[in-house]
RNA sequence: GGAGAGAUGCCCGAGUUGGUCGAAGGGGACGGUCUCGAAAAUCGUUGUGGGCUUUGCUCACCGAGGGUUCGAAUCCCUCUCUCUCCGCCA
């Protein structure tokens, strides 16, 4: 949710910034004004009218205490409250059309995110490392692992459908390794705090981060329980301070999650359909930070950073994209995506997504930070990233480690995970 | 899953014959006095969100949502969560 003084003050802004977003059929911010101002009005008037109403009940109050009848007043405020119920039922409609149509406005762009429709216009602002050359044709992970028995998907799909897969051996330990090392790596070196939580939430919480309500169908929800499986361990980790208020000196918040996550990759049909690139369960260490708004342009380049450099100690190529204005999701300010190259698929992949969601979020989900004692709490800055996703990381090793006679080379930095 | 108890402000905790209760009291935190300084003592401040004609006025919020009433933290209904006992269990 934007901050409401946009909508109070700049509407045309806010016109510009669908335009940018490519998105301007996506909220009627016309409607929208009007439906502010129409509310604002009929809240002042319900106000007087609750104002009378309490005036008159304390007379009624102290009448009624000195033995003197109340009965013309008590009629009198009789009327008021039908009034004022009217007032509500009016205003509680309105309100909930309005909440609907903030909800739909995407968040304010940082200047420094570059003009353009769709993916084609993203920016490529670094690459890290080479392509590594073979003197054979390389394969894509999914050969490989099923000529050397390691990945298994008839079975998959077998036990639970399509888009699901086994490991077997060396897969398995490979990407349990993957998640140890990246753990390890942004608890001992980037400052995270590591958090084990829970993989199923209420909707509260996928309200929270922005999947609830708009993309429902794209999610596992558990109907008998109000539970559903959660996409990314960002939906476990912002909502760790749902409703809170933290103290500055606390801030930044560094946390990171291990996860299953669980997507249902529904308008995805036909799309990435071999190996382990688009599943229904996948998993990923997620990294989320909570920070004073002032620091947070600068905690999204560490916090890609923090990404980046699992890469590094894997000696992986990748490249780093900031995505153009058309490509940005709607709750991020500004978005870096980190792609690995995949030899065998001959293409980048992304394994990666870092954002900064300055107040959008923290103003959805109700988490704020006071600056100094005494003051107004104000909302913080939340960001995420994926740091990595471990599938994905385990099918990048495995391309890029490859041998002519089908082996996988263990990379330097896994090695002691794996003895 | 069965039986019972409860949910109040940063924390503890009063308030349940409905009225001047946004809420006593204690603790904590912050500020002042005292002190060379500190402790102790003492005085004061200390919830959140909204509206407006914004050094002020006002509305809403006592787990959530409905209801009764002129008026509800206080009465009624539904839900959620927590705790205790029993059952089950990695």
């Amino acid at each position: 949710m934007i901050d409401p003084k946009f909508i109070k003050e700049d509407i045309e802004g806010l016109k510009l910034l669908l335009k940018k977003r490519n998105m301007e059929t996506a909220v009627d911010l016309d409607r929208l004004k009007a439906i502010d101002e129409e509310r604002r009005t009929l809240l002042q008037k319900s106000d007087e009218l609750r104002e009378k109403r309490n005036r008159l009940s304390k007379e009624i109050g102290q009448s009624k205490s000195k033995g003197l009848d109340a009965n013309e007043l008590m009629k009198q405020v009789q009327g008021l409250s039908e009034e004022i119920k009217q007032y509500s039922e009016k205003l509680a409609s309105l309100e909930q059309e309005y909440t609907d149509l903030h909800l739909s406005v995407p968040n304010i762009l940082h200047e420094s995110v570059p003009e353009g429709t769709d993916e084609k216009d993203n920016r490529i602002v670094r690459t890290w490392g080479e392509k590594p050359h073979f003197s054979f044709k390389p394969k894509p992970h999914y050969d490989l692992g099923v000529d050397r028995g390691i990945l298994d998907f008839e079975r998959g799909v077998k036990i639970a459908g399509a888009r699901f897969y086994l490991y077997r051996g060396l897969a398995a330990r490979l990407e349990r390794a993957i998640i140890n090392f990246m753990l390890d790596l942004h608890t001992r070196e980037h400052g995270y705090t590591e958090i084990f939580g829970p993989f199923m939430v209420n909707d509260e919480s996928m309200t929270g981060t922005g999947q609830y309500p708009k993309f429902r169908d794209e999610y596992y929800r558990i109907e008998r329980d109000g539970l559903s499986l959660i996409p990314t361990a960002e939906v476990t980790l912002t909502n760790i301070y749902r409703d809170e208020i933290l103290e500055s000196s606390s801030l930044p918040v560094r946390v990171t999650m291990q996860s299953a996550c669980f997507r249902r990759e529904a308008g995805a049909a036909g799309k990435d359909t071999r190996g382990l690139v688009r599943v229904h369960q996948f998993q990923k260490v997620e990294l989320v930070k909570f920070v004073r708004p002032e620091t947070s342009f600068d905690e999204l380049e560490k916090l890609t950073g923090d990404a980046e450099e699992v890469l590094k100690r894997l000696n992986l190529h990748y490249r780093v994209v900031l995505l153009c204005s058309g490509d940005t999701s709607a709750s991020s300010s500004k978005t870096y995506d980190i792609e690995v190259w995949m030899p065998g698929m001959d293409r980048y992949l992304e394994i990666s997504s870092c954002s900064n969601f300055m107040d959008y979020q923290a103003r959805r989900a109700k988490i704020r930070y006071r600056k100094e004692q005494g003051r107004k709490p104000e909302y913080l800055h939340t960001l995420n990233g994926s740091g990595l996703a471990a599938g994905r990381t385990l099918a990048a090793v495995m391309e890029n480690y490859q041998t002519e006679k089908g082996d996988i080379i263990i990379p330097e930095a896994l090695k002691r995970y794996l003895e």
